[in-house]
DNA sequence: CGATCGTCAAGAGCAGTGCTCTCATTTATT
DNA sequence: AATAAATGAGAGCACTGCTCTTGACGATCG
């Protein structure tokens, strides 16, 4: 056989795939709460009890496009990041900064899936964590690329003390930026909200009136968070 | 007469209300998707469509729980700023920074309707606008008042200036900032999303399995953040 | 005082949802 | 070829937001 799939599983594998693309595109006009398995089973000509076949429940369906989303987020960041001259590291931070405010701006139901509050009645799954993180060891990547080749800024003298009880989480979190102290890890985790904070209050609308021109302001503000980070302009 | 409302427009008042109170409780428990103007109906013991008479849609419903949201956050943020010393303006960002993540945690749907992605097919209405600035404007007043009290520790030489396109936006921020500076304003604007970075990712889940004892995470963040800012310590 | 008009609760009903069940058909395996 | 598994379709349940109509209550005015 040249293909290790019977015809049955790849008309299924299709069909699945066409099924959780029509959702997306649902998803993309009407938000998470307009997505129903019903107008997906109706654009696609099919049985709606039919589509149960493929995905048990609405919110596996969900889960697949959660999936999915953090896949293409951490895509782009991790093109953003490559692009850039592996020694630049403030330039790296920029492009990956950039690439997660454009990608919300494009698909902004599917970042509202993703970092905005869990679907209701919805909880998400294991499933989701390790397309989740890919975004983030790439931030981590240029924080501890950063501190290894000695660019890192020196925190400022009168920079308050890591706790104690901090250093447990940090062990953790330096699963994803290895040999980074304390300090550097609070920073990196200040940046990295910083970015999601201000990437969500525009996409949420909380800027509204107020930040007129928000790719100016958010290319400024993350180029200051970048010398909170430490990394040398 | 002692008070100028008929006794028609007192037990409507009341009702209106009830209804609130009972969403609000449906709110806490299930989340704004589970919020179902048939079970607050149920439960108040009156038929459904007698529920239409006081909110003539679930969204207005929703919007008057938005509306009080901002303002039960916006009160315990003025109470925090209040309870410390006007001339400590770090105590007092610390002091609101965990009043907002105190009342996030005691409120957690209320939060996600706040500041979670807008609920499906939801728009909200200017109504929202002046409780949903309620608490920023403390934020605004702190820093304000601490640039006014020449409190501000001068951002490093090497900080990015501020691109001449913010000028108009700044220029609308400075309405809850008086007097204080361009660079100032970003320095704000940056700690502000922080804030409600940190505290979304926490309540969001983002910080699973990574961080165990996020109170002390958090106060060290923001402690942090206070330096950004330039409040000493 | 009695008629009138605005307000109100209730019920029925419509269109939509997620989901389950059964039944016939198609496909793959033995 | 016979059997077992997978699939699609339809009906149906319980639920939702919302509308319309009907009948009753209460305040106001002639």
């Amino acid at each position: 056989m040249s293909s290790s799939l019977t015809a049955r599983e790849r008309v299924r594998a299709e069909l699945t795939r066409e099924i959780a693309d029509v959702a997306r595109r649902q998803l993309a006009v009407d938000g998470a709460g307009g997505l129903s398995l019903r107008a997906v089973a109706r654009e696609m000509g099919m049985a709606s009890s039919a589509v149960y076949r493929y995905f048990p429940s609405r919110d596996d369906l969900l889960t697949t496009l959660i999936i999915d989303g953090y896949n293409a987020l951490g895509e782009a960041v991790e093109n953003a990041d490559a692009a850039v001259p592996h020694d630049d590291h403030a330039g790296r931070w920029m492009a990956v900064c950039h690439a997660v405010r454009d990608w919300a701006l494009a698909h902004p139901h599917e970042y509202a899936l993703l970092y905005g509050s869990p679907v209701p009645g919805y909880k998400a799954p294991q499933d989701t964590v390790p397309a989740a993180v890919r975004d983030t060891v790439v931030y981590g990547r240029i924080v501890s690329d950063a501190h290894r080749a000695g660019a890192l800024n020196p925190p400022d003298a009168h920079h308050p003390p890591v706790p104690a009880s901090f250093a447990d989480d940090a062990a953790r979190v330096r699963a994803i930026m290895p040999g980074v102290p304390d300090d550097v890890i609070v920073r990196g985790l200040i940046a990295w909200t910083g970015l999601f904070g201000w990437v969500s209050f525009e996409m949420f609308g909380q800027f509204a009136h107020t930040i007129l021109d928000p790719a100016a302001a958010f290319d400024h503000a993350m180029r200051c968070q970048a010398r909170t980070v430490g990394l040398s302009a």
